[in-house]
DNA sequence: GTGAATGAAAC
DNA sequence: GTTTCATTCAC
């Protein structure tokens, strides 16, 4: 499997073999870059640490960019990919946040089942929830148009300019180099900016790919220090203008840096890695990741942006640009955080998943927390991302290819024709809803792990926990109950959509036989269970609001393992399938037609759940579950506490 | 390369 | 109103 490391191991081959045009996101490419073909091997632990000398190295020289750059032509290859990226919107930042965790409670599930579970999720989400999101996604914007100023959307469609050539290079550096931009202090790191062509074609060639997100930490770090020359390492917030504007940019490339894809390093690093990002993130006294290191020279950067960043938090209290700070920097986190989660998934899965979770996050946990502290804003507290973002780590090397040049040349625009094409046929096949579902189909097992999670969610209410660690801010106060409840419960009808049609055909089927299948299922499923490591995340505190709704049995175990929304969606798995099943049927009935749209289902689905609880459906059919699974729960149970206990330490 | 989701911008 | 593209990665 790519899968495991692989997916975005193949991105380091990808430089040579050139493929995966789209991973190109930001992130990848200074990663990709790194991985720089001198290593044979070893690569991992040295993977690292060379990405990061690079960048070093360039800084040190002083002159980035030409230097960095030339040092790898190669980075013509990227320079196709260089494009920027869209900053992502409220529902990618979350899906980057989360998706990790729900791969990992579901192992088996792809992306795609992920993707959906997600999607119901989010259409769970408290609008709190959604709103943080959703001004996160601004900021990241803001800051990436700041970066960016002339960045168009859809650059493909301006291909014009990318004639086959040189196009190309320069569209897509451009958005590196773009930053440029105006007026602002930023400018300086863009400072190549487009104007004139050929220099830009230096600096953003050499800056993005091959300094590697370092590269663009450092650049950013220079800019900090210029502003704040005084602060090495104290700054406190300084904060002069500049300095924020500094910080911003920094924290968006930091951002994307911290985004970039945990290197395939191997596992055994995490712990390296993890330590060094991490320290990176905390701002931590500068410890060195490794000693080989210049430290001095990658670290400065990196820790000045997390200086800056801290500092800026501080300041923030007072300053209204915390908001965006903040926002910048959670999303940081959130970048982090999500690979880290992706790494520990990786690693745990194989081995023991749990307890390497733990593991990571103790280390990390301090780490984060203290992050957490200051940043905490309301916004993430992610329990995921806590969890995750220890482990984090890894810097990776990712790589992915650079590649890709391809179809760049096109323009992406292009490229993505065509998935549209192969979108419009699905849905003309059917009507706008059949369309959605008969999407969804694609893989029975992913479908019946999403389901069997959507349904213990929904049982628990769970997955409105999961989702919203901040939730736990208490979204509702008063409302609290109806919000929580709806959430999870919406979510549980939206995972229903998309299990309906699976589901559909497995219940009639199983209906009919529900004694025998049913307890078959739980089987399955507390299989399914047992691999996943069960996460963790959790949130403790939504647990009584899931109690509100769920009050039978699981409970004993969601006080505890708040933070394993997932565990005990497992547990539930047992239970809550029969009950899913149920559900479904009727919610086919109401959503079907209704739902036309996107979001007009999601509603739908919101509706139907709220509908369900009041009926009490969910009750009923819980308790029928246990009752029927009982023996079976037993063992679930038993798992699930033990899950707790981890998730706990 | 595709898909699965949602959302934002461009068209 | 439609397209494109953003993220992720197994397939």
């Amino acid at each position: 499997m790519k899968g495991g490391g692989g997916g975005k191991e193949p991105p380091v081959e990808g430089e040579v073999s050139g493929k995966r045009p789209k991973r190109k996101c930001l992130q990848w490419h200074p990663l990709l870059a790194k991985k720089a073909p001198d290593f044979s091997e070893e690569e991992e632990e040295e993977d690292e640490e060379e990405l990061e000398k690079e960048p070093v190295l360039c800084a040190e020289s002083g002159a980035q960019e030409g230097e960095c750059v030339g040092i790898e032509d190669d980075s013509e290859e990227y320079s196709s990919e260089q494009r920027a990226r869209r900053p992502m919107n409220a529902f990618l930042l979350f899906c980057k946040r989360h998706r990790s965790l729900v791969r990992q409670e579901h192992p088996r599930l792809d992306n795609r089942g992920a993707t959906k579970i997600l999607a119901d999720w989010w259409a769970v989400l408290d609008p709190k929830e959604k709103q943080k999101y959703t001004d996160m996604a601004k900021e990241y914007k803001d800051a990436f148009m700041k970066a960016n100023p002339g960045y168009k959307w859809c650059p493909a469609t301006n291909k014009p300019v990318k004639s086959p050539s040189h196009s190309v290079s320069n569209a897509r550096k451009k958005v590196w180099a773009l930053p440029s931009n105006p007026s602002k202090d930023s400018s300086v790191a863009k400072k190549h900016p487009k104007t004139d062509s050929t220099p830009q074609l230096n600096f953003a060639m050499a800056d993005p790919n091959k300094m590697g997100g370092l590269s663009m930490l450092l650049l950013a770090g220079e800019h900090a220090l210029t502003a704040r020359e005084i602060s090495s390492s104290s700054s406190q917030a300084g904060g002069t203008d500049v300095a924020k504007h500094t910080g911003k940019s920094a924290l968006f490339q930091l951002a994307e840096i911290s985004s970039s894809p945990a290197q395939p390093a191997g596992g055994s690093k995490n712990a390296e890695d993890t330590s060094s990002l991490t320290h990176v993130e905390a701002s931590g006294p500068s410890q060195p990741s490794s000693p080989d290191l210049p430290k001095s020279c990658v670290k400065s950067p990196l820790f000045q942006l997390a200086e800056q960043i801290s500092s800026s938090r501080s300041q923030s209290g007072s300053e209204g640009r915390q908001c965006g700070q903040s926002a910048l920097f959670q999303l940081a986190e959130m970048c982090l955080a999500s690979e880290a989660e992706k790494m520990e998934a990786r690693s745990s899965q194989p081995s023991g998943g749990s307890s390497s979770l733990c593991a990571q996050h103790s280390t990390s946990s301090r780490d984060i927390t203290e992050h957490e502290e200051q940043a905490d804003a309301p916004e993430l507290p992610l329990t995921t991302s806590s969890s995750s973002s220890s482990s984090s780590s890894t810097s990776g090397s990712t790589s992915s290819s650079p590649t890709d040049a391809t179809p760049s040349d096109l323009s992406p625009c292009k490229t993505l024709k065509k998935k549209k094409k192969k979108k419009e046929n699905k849905d003309s096949d059917e009507n706008p809803a059949s369309s959605k579902k008969a999407k969804k189909r694609h893989s029975p097992e992913s479908d019946l792990d999403s389901v069997m999670f959507t349904i213990e969610a929904v049982a628990k209410g769970a997955w409105g926990l999961e989702e919203t660690p901040r939730k736990k801010s208490h979204p509702s106060g008063s409302e609290s109950s109806p919000t929580m409840d709806q959430s999870p419960a919406v979510k549980k009808k939206t995972k229903s959509k998309p299990k309906k049609q699976l589901k559909f055909k497995d219940d009639s089927a199983e209906e009919e036989e529900e004694g025998d299948a049913e307890t078959n299922k739980s089987q399955d499923v507390e299989m399914k269970t047992e691999e996943a490591p069960l996460t963790p995340k959790a949130e403790c505190e939504n647990e009584p609001d899931m109690k509100v709704e769920t009050p039978s049995g699981v409970e004993d175990m969601a006080p505890h393992c708040s933070p394993p929304q997932p565990t005990e969606l497992e547990e539930k798995d047992t239970d809550t399938q029969p009950p899913q099943t149920r559900q479904e049927d009727k919610e086919p009935e109401v959503k079907p037609e209704t739902c036309g749209s996107r979001k007009s289902e999601r509603s739908c689905k919101g509706a139907l759940y709220k509908t369900l609880v009041s009926e009490g459906m969910l009750t009923s059919l819980r308790a029928n579950v246990d009752r029927g699974n009982a023996h079976t729960d037993t063992h679930t149970h038993t798992h699930t506490l033990a899950t707790c206990s981890f998730s706990v330490c």
